[in-house]
DNA sequence: ATAGGTTTGTGTCTATAGAACACATTGGGT
DNA sequence: ACCCAATGTGTTCTATAGACACAAACCTAT
């Protein structure tokens, strides 16, 4: 059996012979969250695929031959967001034989926190939309599951790391933060409780200022150490 | 920009005017852990690579077109090893351009645990072998990166899941068990802690019988619930 | 200015888990 | 009969998670 088919070096070096073992093609997929009116969105893009009319899907692309997987999915990110200095995780790769109507592609999902009101965000094309997560309930090809590992693997990282910074300002409550936190989770946390939690992570730095146009006592702002940032992106590679 | 490149679409239904983007081989490599003599074991092949000659390389293959991913990493580990009612677990895929000096190889790694004495084990090549991970120091390709990281999962997996029940006779004391959990962790545990904690998890039921062939006290023997083993598997999936 | 509303800021209690640590018991070997 | 080596077991200390309540601060409306 194994003997009639090509090891990687034979299929590599005599590619002209074994072209079907290169009827694969890769692509990454980006989910792209975001965060705005309390609710944990993801950027989507209105599929132009006949059999998923109608539909949205994630924001993917080929991968090119000269091309690091990773570079791929912070091209994909640049060139529709305009951002490139952010933090982005590779989740799972999909490679079900038919994830794709039109042909074989296996593709590899990452995540990536961005700031819907970030000044250089620049959404590149009107197909573009923010969709609260919470009401997604079909895409295009496989990637409402991509999108739920995704987020899935967004829950877990959240209490180890403050990879959440991104969907922030700069200076933020930590009532702000708490809703984030629950957007996220799809919880309610106790006020009390998440507060000693985030103090115990010494993430944060308290300023001395407040909130403004609030209608009741005004919080404490706070920000992010840079520190905290700089560990948490070095832990992640 | 981005014009000058095809979406997933039509690169895929335009296979022949876009050729350069299936040029990207897609393959998977299996790190097989084992365990034999107090260490934790990976199987390794000889590469045949002159580039690599005299290094050991990580079992893999390429994926073929009408095969799944997974399916392509359950078909390396059968064609090895003969095994195949095994967990086996997707870890990261890597895609650095230069990761294959023959060409551009993209792979996706998974785990697995085998037990190196099933009667059912059938190592198909004597170019294969065990070898003990603490020893390894240079794998060809990115092969030691790939080990490095599939044992990082797996360190993370064995105190939540029973993964570790195929390293081990059906029947085993609690010190067999803690030897295995120290040579995967690479550290020694206190043996009264790591009683109760495994206790806690509910995994093990002791069986009426005790050791044989010991020079000391013979320990009672274990061995894992086949609920417990439902119960991981599914949670993989 | 005063009172009411809303949120901030804080601390205790309980339960559970992890780490450090010691001693009597059992069975085999000599 | 004694020694050896490993088994089997429990307490203390510390840290973390969850449940829970009350006074103080600021805004607003009267």
């Amino acid at each position: 059996m194994r003997a009639n088919h090509p090891n990687l070096k034979t299929a590599a070096v005599e590619k002209s012979s074994h072209l079907e073992y290169f009827n694969i093609a890769v692509s990454v997929d980006c989910v792209i969250f975001g965060y705005e009116d309390k609710q944990l969105k993801v950027l989507l893009i209105k599929s132009d695929l006949e059999e998923f009319s109608g539909l949205f899907s994630l924001l993917g692309d080929l991968v090119r031959p000269d091309e690091d997987l990773d570079a791929a999915s912070y091209r994909v990110l640049k060139e529709r967001t305009g951002l490139d200095d952010v933090f982005l995780q590779q989740v799972h790769t999909f490679g079900a034989v038919n994830r794709h109507p039109s042909g074989r592609v296996v593709s590899t999902a990452y995540y990536s926190l961005v700031n819907i009101h970030n000044h250089k965000l620049n959404i590149d094309c009107h197909d573009l939309h923010w969709h609260p997560v919470q009401t997604i309930k079909k895409l295009a090809f496989d990637h409402k599951q991509i999108l739920d590992t995704c987020l899935n693997m967004l829950r877990e990282q959240i209490m180890e790391h403050p990879v959440v910074h991104n969907l922030l300002p700069e200076k933020f409550s930590l009532r702000a933060l708490q809703e984030l936190y629950e957007a996220i989770l799809g919880t309610s946390l106790d006020r009390r409780n998440f507060r000693k939690k985030i103090a115990l992570k010494s993430w944060l730095s308290e300023l001395d200022e407040l909130e403004e146009d609030v209608t009741h006592r005004p919080g404490k702002l706070h920000k992010f150490k840079t520190k905290a940032l700089k560990i948490s992106a070095s832990k992640k590679n």
